[in-house]
DNA sequence: TCAATAGTGTCTGTCAGACATTATTAC
DNA sequence: GTAATAATGTCTGACAGACACTATTGA
């Protein structure tokens, strides 16, 4: 669509991640520090300019971005909203598309070493509107994780039924029942037992591992 | 951001809303005839691209493209998804930032004349991604539809609880069992009744006129 | 009177929350 | 044995769905 000078003019468009993990029993947010000149060092989303010539599309742009910053791929991401105006960025009309991810913390702990980790009820000062777009993305997977396993894409992939309550009540915020957790998620067949049992949780007494079963994504009632 | 010539090159931006009503009984989509050179007079969404001139951000595109198109104002919108790559247009990258919206028949009956509607179920070909992006607000409508106000924005300003049930029922494809939905949207607050009666219903009995209760919009219990 | 829609009363099965109880390990 | 966590049993209140019933109008 761009042609000659006299075109249209249109906005910058760059990729915002939220990336978000479960440390010490809580929802932490990973941060980089900037690389662009502008603002270049503070602590912000990882994020980059669509590149027209690399990028097939937005999810592309956001998988060469895990990429390079942090050497990460096949990461749960999920479009989050577009933020967009004359006024969020000082140099010009620009439109960020944010995405939020979830990495069990293991992971982070093994690949990205350049981030920093802030738990989302206590964020550092952030550049442009970065703030709240973490507020966003928070409320999202707050708001869909009470019905949903979006949740557990912060496990590993074989885990505890405790460490999946754990995770869910890390990320709602909220003590959730024993008992109600474990006839919900095996009721509705959201975990497939793997019929071994491990000493994954905390406990002393060992306990049956699960895996998440492939496909079950929303669940009608709530937690 | 945009400079001098060796300056990177940035993806077209454009808005494209998916304006629904609901027509005898079924959701309906509004379309307007193409006024771009590139597929000129097909029906497609209404959207246009942004005018980093005109408008201030996103939501100002889309508030300058209802009227332009519609002569419409005041209208409830949200934003769906963003669209984004390099095959979705052979004109080259594009992102389309997508916005759904909702209106009431009567609006559209005494303002925008310019418009065809279709059936959700019943589209004629599109161009572009315009049909997933169509599928992509019928979904988010008819998901959020079960445990939020959404719908309403269908209606007029006062309705009966009758009218109100017929929307949500259109909406969302199903019955609606009658005793469920009075008891629901009363004991939770949705709907305030204005004292009044009338005939907006469809009967003979004159029914109670409501309206919706400002600031209530989600509301934990399914229908 | 009947037809049509508005609105109410009530039963029942399901399920989340609460909480007590039993099971299996380490020490 | 005790401490700790895993897993199960069971009661209860809330509520959605179903459906019968009453109320208010036009014709």
């Amino acid at each position: 669509m761009q042609k000659k000078s006299t075109e249209k003019q249109f906005p910058a468009v760059s990729v915002d991640l939220v990336l978000l993990t479960v440390k010490d029993d809580k929802l932490q947010v990973a941060l980089a520090a900037r690389e662009p000149s502008f603002k270049k060092g503070q602590d912000a989303l990882i994020g980059g300019t669509v590149d027209v010539d690399q990028d097939d599309d937005l999810e592309g742009t956001v998988a060469r971005i895990l990429k390079d910053r942090g050497g990460l791929s096949d990461i749960f991401v999920e479009q989050l909203y577009s933020f967009g105006g004359k006024a969020r960025d000082p140099r010009g009309w620009s439109v960020a598309v944010a995405y939020y991810g979830l990495i069990p913390v293991t992971t982070l702990d093994t690949t990205a070493k350049h981030f920093s980790y802030y738990s989302v009820d206590d964020l550092p000062p952030l550049p442009f509107d970065h703030a709240e777009i973490v507020k966003s993305a928070v409320e999202r997977v707050r708001g869909k994780g009470g019905y949903s396993t979006i949740p557990a894409r912060l496990l590993d992939k074989e885990f505890t039924l405790s460490q999946m309550r754990d995770i869910y009540a890390a990320v709602l915020g909220t003590d959730i029942e024993q008992n109600s957790f474990r006839r919900k998620v095996i009721q509705l067949g959201i975990v497939t037992s793997t019929k071994r049992k491990g000493f994954f949780g905390r406990g002393d007494r060992p306990s049956e591992i699960f895996t998440l079963t492939p496909g079950v994504v929303n669940f009608d009632r709530s937690l």
